[in-house]
RNA sequence: GCGCCUCUAGCUCAAUUUGGCAGAGCAACGGACUCUUAAUCCGCAGGUUCUGGGUUCGAGUCCCAGGGGGCGUACCA
């Protein structure tokens, strides 16, 4: 790298020519946000002892003749580069660099005579090139599309993208951390499923040659964790990726992450109270309080959050009393008077969730906990030991929109093989989102489940929460898209 | 699914309102410059205007069909 040839052409660089002479590997010293962390505020013109390594990619360069600036960034920061004709080796070639190269620099921490913090350039090679024009320095992408499809470009132009991805990442850690601490443990059951279950929702139906058999993929963990408290696992947990064959939204991927989790010998009330302190303990982790701002307005995240039942909540913002009591036809009149949709054969349980949800919940902004959903359209939740109809189950409401489910894991195996009948039922009448029986589950509970409580947590909505993106997309590295019809 | 909007150079955007030779900044390429900060200055080059039809003397612009994307809506977390 000590010659001064001249920097090969543009037109040279075909993309095809992959024969680029660069090293294996390259020892870096310091990560670029050490090192303005260390430095920080160091006096104009000096130039320290400290010699560094660092490598990152080359997103400007200032070109002053026998001088130039350039800025490199890693994935911890920026910092600039000071290269010079009569120090810096190859330095024409340095300024032929293009914009998007890597490379690894070699030099004295010094801060220039306007105080810029820089590296000084006392040696550098070619880490890779950048084939490809990185996007306009200033504007960067603006097209979704193409920051959701060419990520790897976004992530380099984009810090909103980088900092929420980060901060997921941390998240995640956190929520480990504090399960971990309270005795839960981490499992991972299988995402291939002969028999759909343990959500409403339609599957992706997939193929195992060998087996000659139509596996599903996983509309949720659910059915597999309880085995496993069946199994003597008495506080287990799962993260992952479940698959449901819907539509997309700035809410909704169709494989999205999903935190389930079961305990033994707990109650709803006992996941209330679990909840409320993960989701404010995480925010403290991870944002340094449990008070976030969220599209502008603030959220209090500290316990204890309010708990309301649906009815409650339908009356304070539908401003009308309902109660499973008043039968399917009064609830269908209410939904008509609304303008909610009905069909025929749905019972007073399913048509108070359709007020609750149209009604009541898009003025919700919480966190509030909305509790004793209708055991009707609850067919996985234990019934409510006071209140006939209803399920020990809540859904968490944060920010306005649908955090978590959770409830009384429903154990009776005669009750839950009815209620699975009741779902099959759906399912033939054409409803492609009912569960199906799934036998095996049922022997699992003849051999007893105990009293368990379960939580689910949509975890990309809650990164949406603590990192204020408004789009799903912008919490999933990769969100679902069609495919590219031409590359 | 349905409705509305949108697609112009690698990126960000223009193009005189029913139509008249498709432009600029950045990046790239060539050059000048020893303290720049989106450096500056000079020069050069860059296009299947998403695709296919149609109307017209003439279409980036108007019409039809298709494709990608966004938003809203429906299903859902």
């Amino acid at each position: 790298m000590n010659d001064d040839t001249p920097a090969a052409p543009r037109e040279e660089a075909d993309p095809a020519d992959t024969r680029d002479d660069v090293p294996y590997r390259f020892d870096r010293s310091h990560a670029v946000g050490d090192i303005v962390e260390a430095f920080e505020g160091l006096e104009a013109g000096v130039e320290t002892e400290t010699v560094v390594s660092v490598a990152g990619r080359l997103m400007l360069r200032r070109d002053q003749g026998r001088l130039a600036f350039g800025t490199l960034q890693d994935a911890t920061g920026r910092i600039q580069l000071f290269a010079t004709a009569a120090a810096s080796p190859g330095f024409e070639r340095f300024t032929g660099l293009s914009i998007g190269d890597w490379i690894g620099v070699r030099g004295a921490v010094m801060a220039t005579r306007r105080g810029e913090l820089s590296v000084r350039v006392d040696d550098w090679t070619l880490l890779a090139r950048a084939r490809r024009p990185f996007p306009d320095k200033w504007h960067g992408l603006t097209d979704p599309d193409t920051r959701y499809r060419q990520r790897y470009v976004d992530l380099w132009v984009s810090d909103e993208a980088r900092d929420a991805f980060a901060r997921r990442s941390q998240i995640v850690a956190a929520l480990r951390r504090r399960l971990t601490d309270q005795g839960f443990v981490e499992v991972e059951t299988p995402v291939l499923h002969p028999i759909p279950g343990g959500a409403a929702a339609r599957p992706f139906v997939t193929r195992h040659e060998a087996l000659d058999a139509d596996l599903y993929l996983r509309v949720a963990p659910e059915l597999y964790l309880k085995r496993l408290v069946v199994g003597g696992m008495e506080r287990v947990y799962e993260i992952g990726r479940v698959f449901r064959n819907e539509g997309i939204s700035t809410r909704h991927n169709p494989e999205f992450t999903m935190l389930e989790l079961y305990w033994a010998y707990a109650d709803h009330t006992d996941i209330m109270d679990l909840t409320e302190h993960l989701v404010a303990g995480v925010a403290e982790d991870v944002c340094g309080s449990t008070t976030v701002v969220y599209d502008g307005q603030n959220v209090d995240l500290a316990p204890p959050w309010r708990r309301a039942s649906m009815e409650e909540v339908i009356a304070e913002h539908a401003g009308f009393e309902v109660s499973l009591d008043a039968g399917a036809a009064e609830l269908a009149a209410r939904c008509d008077s609304l303008g909610i949709e009905t069909r025929p054969g749905w019972g007073p349980g399913k048509l108070m969730l359709e007020i609750y949800e149209k009604a009541a919940e898009p003025n919700l902004w919480g966190p509030v906990f909305v509790t004793d959903y209708p055991a009707e359209v609850s067919p996985l939740s234990r019934r409510h030991r006071s209140r006939p109809g209803h399920a020990e189950r809540f859904e968490a409401i944060v920010a306005g929109r649908e955090l978590c489910n959770a409830f009384s894991e429903l154990v009776d195996p005669v009750e839950q093989r009815s209620r699975f009948e009741a779902q099959a039922a759906l399912r033939a009448a054409g409803d492609d989102e009912a569960m199906a029986v799934d036998e095996d589950y049922l022997r699992s509970l003849e051999y007893g489940l105990p009293p368990t409580g379960g939580l689910g947590i949509g975890v990309d909505r809650l990164v949406m929460l603590l990192t204020d993106t408004q789009a799903i997309r912008d919490a999933v590295l990769f969100p679902t898209l069609r495919p590219d019809p031409g590359v």
